[in-house]
RNA sequence: GGUUCCGUAGCUCAGCUGGAUAGAGCAACGCCCUUCUAAGGCGUGGGUCAAGCGUUCGAAUCGCUUCGGAAUCACCA
């Protein structure tokens, strides 16, 4: 139990006995106090005046001599209008300081056996390019999100769809047999994704010329476009693949495969896994056969044309197209064959579909889809939706080439890490300074974009987040790398950190809030899976290390000359980075022993 | 047009289960290097929380309306 949650406690027992006030959790609010005024934790009493009849001022008295009198945690008390403000004893401060670093997983919760298991999908790339600024912000958060789960206590499977079919990858394969020479990333160089990519760029370029000259002989536009006979080319090709043509499906198979060594290059280097992996070519047709069933049972119905649909108009919706008139799946399909497959993979008790909110309403038709079909989770399901990345110069637009790529994106922070930090790391090895130059500017990538509410649309700045001050991820590292230097130069010295500390120290108020933000790095990881919210974290952490930098600047631990003051600081230090580690490593964000 | 999301300082963002005088960083200006890593710290200026109405002892926070911005409403995925 911690400090705040004594305090509370003890308030729903002081209203009984003054006033005979049944309160529970919920009307008793406990909050830190301002700045501004003195004490540690704030009741507000304006709930309670009808209970008590009496004035604010006199009711905050007197609940205020009631828990100075019966909670030992209560010091001091001061009233302010409508405001109880309570001063905490400083040996709960220690003591809490003391229960956090007994926690060696402080703020984990572990799986138990009965945890429920949460599926969490993300990434789901084409592959037909390499991934993009906005495949970051959707990594990040879905391997973020995934580790928050996990810290709350569920049984977490990650995984990723990928997108292997369809016309976009025949166009990639077109452009490869017609414009390639056999071309392939050993003999390019190039990473399997940028090939395709490139080709991917190639087919548009000359699909584009073709319709171009079309229409100058007097074609409309629409004319051109559907008598294009590359287009058509890649029609056939994608008829061809679905009729299982070996030529056209080992090809597919070969350069698929090249995509996905470049694609986990990039995975890897992102610091982001998956447990499992779906396909779309293998799960569209389980797709098709559950609509089908779903059709005999009467859940669907079919149109004149032979096309499925699913009508949705009671719940306020349009209909929705499952299965084209020839047969065919679209999207809606294929997550249903998707979702069929993990449901018979795993005990899934809930599904968090990590998705840009363009597609908002496509998860809104899912989840009713789902449930129709009887998924357990179907109804509940979670579309963990986030807005748009956009850089300083503005939008990124695919037509006009101003999509940022991620590895390039990355390589960039990484050397301007290493630019920026060459005369400090001019001690390390050429190994080290290297490592840590990738630990730095990936932090500060993944620091900017983890820190802003999922749901709005941000800008990312690449150099206002590798600034070393602000609300950073190298600033937060930096931090890191100070508390370790503290305890690699105590130890030096022979000063251990103890591992309990004694009462009675006289403690400063800045150290008291620190200790207070630490107690409540729980709740916060509880409040972040809760709202699948990974910003509160960042923001948290970002908060602590703040506070903690203001405190840092006022003394000098090492040359503290009262040998009980020097472990006790050594101790907060130490615990303060315990818990930037873990906040960090809940991001996904890696923080080094020194910079 | 329907639906959903967003609108807080010049800029980027916190705060939103209703609580005190709305916060941080950047940028601007002024101080502090015999420094446990100055990649730091302290301070100053900067606000109609888009607007209005309502609920309430109390609204940036909840509800309604309006205005801006984004997304979506495809036999694309």
């Amino acid at each position: 139990m911690n400090i705040e949650q004594k305090i509370q406690s003890a308030v729903i027992a002081g209203l009984k006995a003054l006033y005979q006030f049944e309160a529970d959790e919920k009307n008793v609010q406990v909050l830190k106090t301002k700045k501004e005024f003195e004490g540690h934790y704030t009741i507000v009493v304006f709930p309670f005046l009808r209970a008590s009849k009496k004035s604010p001022e006199t009711t905050a008295q007197e609940l205020g001599e009631y828990l100075k009198n019966n909670e030992k945690a209560v010091a001091e008390f001061n009233v302010i209008k409508g405001f109880l403000n309570l001063t905490i004893a400083s040996d709960c401060w220690t003591e809490m300081l003391n229960d956090i670093n007994a926690d060696k997983d402080f703020g984990i919760k572990h799986a138990s056996e009965d945890a429920p298991t949460v599926m969490i999908e993300y990434s789901s790339p084409n592959t037909n390019k390499p991934l993009h600024l906005g495949h970051v912000r959707n990594n990040l958060l879905g391997n973020a999100l995934a580790n928050v789960m996990a810290a709350n206590g569920n049984k977490v499977i990650k995984t990723n769809i990928v997108n292997d079919r369809g016309i976009h990858i025949c166009k990639s394969m077109l452009a490869w047999q017609k414009y390639g020479n056999g071309e392939t990333p050993a003999s390019s160089g190039k990473k399997g994704d940028h090939l395709i990519g490139d080709y991917y760029v190639a087919f548009d370029k000359h699909y584009k010329a073709e319709v171009a000259e079309l229409m100058e002989k007097g074609m409309s536009k629409e004319e051109a476009e559907a008598a294009s006979p590359l287009m058509k080319e890649a029609r056939e090709m994608l008829v061809k693949w679905e009729a299982g043509d070996p030529e056209v499906r080992s090809l597919w198979k070969m350069m698929n495969e090249w995509v996905y060594e470049g694609f986990d290059e990039t995975y890897k280097m992102m610091g982001v896994s998956f447990d499992k992996i779906y396909y779309e070519s293998d799960t569209y047709l389980v797709g098709k056969e559950k609509v089908l069933e779903g059709l005999e049972k009467g859940l669907f119905f079919k149109k004149e044309d032979g096309s499925v649909w699913a009508d949705l108009t009671n719940e306020g919706l349009d209909q929705k197209l499952l299965l084209r008139a020839d047969g065919t799946s679209v999207y809606m399909t294929q997550d249903i064959g998707t979702a069929k497959l993990r449901f018979d993979d795993y005990p899934i008790n809930k599904m968090i579909y990590v998705v840009g909110n363009e597609q908002n309403y496509h998860f809104q038709v899912l989840a009713i889809l789902l449930d129709r079909l009887g998924f357990e989770w179907g109804k509940d399901l979670v579309h963990f939706s986030y807005g748009m990345v956009e850089l300083p110069e503005g939008k990124m637009k695919s037509r006009e080439g101003t999509v940022v790529d991620a590895d390039d994106l990355m390589e960039k922070m990484i050397a301007t890490a290493k630019e920026a930090s060459s005369d400090r790391l001019a001690e390390c090895t050429e190994e080290e300074a290297t490592d840590i130059a990738r630990i730095v500017g990936l932090g500060a990538l993944k620091y900017f974009i983890l820190k802003v509410d999922a749901t709005k649309n941000m800008t990312f700045n690449p150099k206002e987040s590798i600034d070393f001050n602000g609300n950073t991820g190298p600033f937060i590292q930096y931090t890191y790398a100070r508390i370790r230097s503290i305890l690699r130069k105590a130890a030096e010295a022979g000063i251990t950190v103890p591992e309990k500390l004694d009462t009675g120290l006289e403690l400063s108020l800045k150290e008291e809030g620190l200790i207070q933000m630490l107690s409540e790095f729980p709740s916060v990881i509880a409040q972040a899976g809760s709202d699948y919210n990974p910003s509160v974290i960042a923001n948290y952490v970002y908060e602590l290390v703040k506070e903690y930098n203001q405190f840092y600047h006022d003394f000098s631990i090492l040359r503290e000359e009262n040998e009980e003051l020097k472990k006790f600081r050594l101790m907060l230090s130490q615990n303060v980075g315990k818990v930037i580690s873990t906040g960090m490593g809940l991001l996904g964000i890696e923080v080094p022993e020194r910079m």
